[in-house]
DNA sequence: TCGTGGATTACCT
DNA sequence: GGTAATCCACGAG
């Protein structure tokens, strides 16, 4: 049983999947500075751009991210739009938290909260591509998955990273650290929100190939 | 690769 | 009681 291949039940060969996994080859080392809560108390629409390539971690599990969406208060798509409630409470908290809401009876998403405390707004992690803890992500998305498609979603994403209701709150400032530098970043609408879909707060890593199929909401207006 | 339809429940009206 | 910041399986081309 020397074989660590055959050692590790999760373990996928590289061969087995889709996709060659970038992360042998594009590996995270070394130590990565922090970001600041600064960093989280500017609007929205100008965290989610800049959080592009950064690396969040939850316990043994870490995604660098590749798309994002802004949402603030004065946006009628934002949880935050209608103030705030039980549910959506951390939104209105302080900046750099894990805000996890639950959604379509079965999904878990997460965002991290921007601006200063009273202000519901946030970043929705919407996809991002494994660099750490590969055999844990696939133990929770389960072993069929392409590793493509193990971070690519906002339900996927907060899959792989664990987050379920009893992380809503939690403070991700030490969670959150900056990244390689990224090529370009694309700007356009967001997914799958009813109310001011064109409003162009998605952004993602220009021709990634760990960016969610983009699906305009079922009844969103043309 | 793309489009379609079903699953399933917390939350607010 | 309707809606929802979604995913997955499946079939066609």
């Amino acid at each position: 049983m020397s074989n660590p291949v055959k050692r590790c039940r999760y373990f996928r060969p590289w061969w087995r999947t889709r996709f060659r996994p970038l992360t042998r080859h594009r590996p995270v080392a070394g130590p990565r500075s922090v970001l600041p809560r600064e960093f989280f108390r500017a609007p929205a629409s100008q965290v989610a751009p800049r959080l592009l390539g950064c690396v969040v971690r939850s316990g043994p599990v870490a995604v660098r991210i590749t798309e994002v969406e802004a949402y603030d208060q004065s946006d009628p798509a934002s949880h935050s739009f209608k103030g705030p409630t039980r549910a959506r409470r951390t939104m209105f908290g302080p900046p750099g938290h894990l805000y996890v809401y639950f959604t379509y009876g079965m999904h878990f998403c997460g965002n991290l909260t921007c601006e200063d405390e009273g202000r519901g707004a946030g970043v929705l992690l919407r996809s991002g591509e494994v660099v750490d803890g590969l055999d844990v992500a696939w133990k929770r998305r389960g072993n069929a998955v392409p590793f493509r498609n193990l971070a690519r979603g906002p339900a996927r994403l907060a899959q792989a990273m664990g987050w379920t209701r009893e992380d809503d709150g939690s403070d991700y400032l030490d969670s959150v650290t900056a990244g390689d530098p990224i090529e370009g970043i694309s700007v356009g609408p967001r997914v799958g929100v009813a109310n001011a879909a064109d409003t162009p707060w998605r952004f993602w890593i220009t021709d990634d190939r760990f960016v969610s199929a983009y699906r305009r909401h079922s009844s969103a207006t043309p």
